[in-house]
DNA sequence: TTTTCATTTCGTCGTTTGACGAAATAACAT
DNA sequence: ATGTTATTTCGTCAAACGACGAAATGAAAA
């Protein structure tokens, strides 16, 4: 029950459902996120703490950068099909489309220059 | 995605979680509700509300009493999918089974003298 | 019609949430 | 070793949430 109220209090926020949708194109760092929603650096990180915190995504650091990615098959089964209800109800949606655009564009920007574009 | 997210809302707070696995035994009515949880009347009413307007459950009126139960196959299918998976994830949890446990002993009463016990 | 009563609505209160900026952290680059 | 910097943690603040009791609602009972 703990575990499953983890999901859903992560699935509450709008911006974290979002964040979960980008992820579909594959993983992200921290500052590319930042750069997709616009919020501080700080607020990206508190989400993804809390959707980490639920088991959705996993994190690995490689070289200046935290990446994070959508769970895989060896997750718990409540969040394997908590991730498939969140593509299969919303990969259509309008804001999921506007996301994956602008989210193309952010993916062809080199990472340093991306994140050192946020400080401004 | 707006309606994507008042189920994910909904789905946020443990008892309306709970509300939902007691309805799989069978409709109930908010006074039974109430008779399990301990809450306020008003508190349990609220959440229904909620899950009614995430479309989780519907309503029918009869005599005295407003009856709640699970959507049904002519729920949207976000919503089926969000029921199947509480379901299929908390079925056998503890709060489950003791929630059923005591529910077994509030559908032995009468509806007319549980309702009024609520008032003491 | 008047009363009763199950339910809902409203206002309040303490807690939680989500945003931010500043400061801490920790790993890479120099 | 030292400085840089991407990320996290912490403290704060306004808004949202979940609980309650009191009052309103509205339908059945008398």
């Amino acid at each position: 029950m703990r575990e499953f109220m983890a999901i859903t209090k992560a699935l509450s926020d709008p911006n974290r459902v979002r964040i979960l949708l980008a992820l579909r194109q594959g993983e992200l760092c921290v500052c590319q996120i930042t750069g997709l929603f616009g919020f501080a650096p700080s607020t990206v990180s508190k989400h993804l703490s809390i959707l980490h915190h639920a088991h959705l995504i996993l994190s690995r650091k490689s070289e200046r950068w935290v990446y994070y990615r959508l769970a895989d098959t060896a997750a718990p089964v409540a969040v394997r099909e908590a991730l498939d209800w969140v593509h299969q109800s919303l990969a259509k949606a309008d804001e999921t489309k506007a996301d994956a655009k602008k989210l193309k564009v952010i993916l062809k920007t080199d990472l340093a220059i991306l994140c050192r574009r946020q400080k401004c």
